[in-house]
DNA sequence: ACCTGAACACCGTTCAAGT
DNA sequence: ACCTGAACACCGTTCAAGT
């Protein structure tokens, strides 16, 4: 048997890296990467990944602005031929369908915009669009902002993914209201659409109602 | 010197752990917090923990819980006088300053209610309310749910813990549309306020004319 | 430049031993 | 019942050594 130092062609690199990591989180979740696992996924030892990474939280960085990077953003280019609303309403469910494909990365993702150049060009792209369309550049900010805060607050506070898959933890004389029916797993994840679609609704219309009370530009 | 094995007065209770691990979180955030380092700060050894309760997320759990509980509820009792609009407004302020207290629990607060006995009960009032509004019982849950996205979404994603505070990570010709002034550490806590108020009005807005619409009851 | 094994300073949790 | 120290199986990260 031979010892390996140095290959002749890197047996890593930040995009295998990345996919790698991903692909953990998605089987198995955030708390199961660690750089042994992950290293050992790709067939290297720990310290390895350091060549590529200064630490293992910019590595779920990487992850998560993977998944960022793959929300369609297209809706908002004049030539879509959107208005501000459809294009809002589109571009939120491809958001939201991004994230949903990739739920245990989200808790990263929502920590903020930090350093990831995606996160970035998400709040850039809305911003450009509603000023465009006429908006404020104070409300247009604030517009990027709050759907954030609702796309993201609906994959992380999922109602499905909340409840623990144990029956007798809710009894039912402690909640009066919430109906027995509600606790179960596929009825949860009809309340998350159902919530969605209705909240993405009343947001789209309370801004359609603030738009018409614009001063002309 | 002599060798304490059970002390006459238990040192520990869940409530002094559960004090602790509060100020713990606020103080140096949820990675500080470690058996071994809570322990320390109660005076006595790690392990001790595992008398009071099962895991270190436990622990966490019953932190998140004393945050929820502190949510003022009272706005969707009958005598409050307030209307189904009014009291939701009201609560998502107290929601929102509740949690703005105590930032950094917040992840684990977003993870679902879970088994924590006060998000559920939060999660009761609301819909409680809202049947008794007027609000079909599968609408009164979405409200519910989708409320809790925005809030948390808000604390969870806010723009302002997002970025990074170093001026020179953010090259403005990566990001044409937002201006240099957003990045200022001031500036970020506007845009969070204004873009929870924006969003809240919308939502509540939206949400009014769908209850217009209602068929009579 | 890019990999390795050894090492450091941590973790969460279990458990037998003490009172 | 409730605390202790020792121990187990992990962590993230650094670093000298190899090619």
């Amino acid at each position: 048997m031979w010892r390996m130092a140095r290959p002749r062609k890197p047996l890593l690199s930040r995009a295998r890296i990345v996919e790698a990591a991903g692909a953990l989180v998605d089987a198995e979740g955030l708390e199961a990467v660690s750089t042994r696992r992950l290293a050992a996924a790709l067939g290297v030892s720990g310290p390895s990944l350091y060549n590529h990474f200064r630490t293992k939280d910019e590595i779920l960085e990487a992850v998560a602005d993977a998944v960022s990077a793959r929300v369609d953003l297209s809706m908002f280019e004049p030539e879509s031929g959107r208005d501000w609303r459809g294009a809002l309403h589109t571009w939120a469910h491809s958001y939201r369908d991004a994230l949903s494909d990739h739920p245990n990365i989200v808790p990263v993702l929502a920590r903020g915009p930090g350093r990831r150049p995606a996160g970035l060009r998400l709040a850039d792209a809305v911003f450009g669009a509603m000023t465009a369309a006429g908006w404020p550049p104070a409300q247009a900010t604030r517009i990027g902002a709050l759907m954030r805060y609702f796309i993201l607050g609906s994959a992380v506070a999922s109602f499905a993914q909340g409840f623990v898959d144990d029956e007798t933890a809710y009894d039912p004389s402690d909640y009066p209201h919430l109906g027995q029916a509600h606790l179960l797993a596929e009825r949860r994840q009809e309340v998350d659409e159902g919530a969605f679609e209705t909240g993405l609704a009343a947001l789209l219309d309370g801004l359609s109602l603030q738009y018409e009370a614009l001063p002309e530009a």
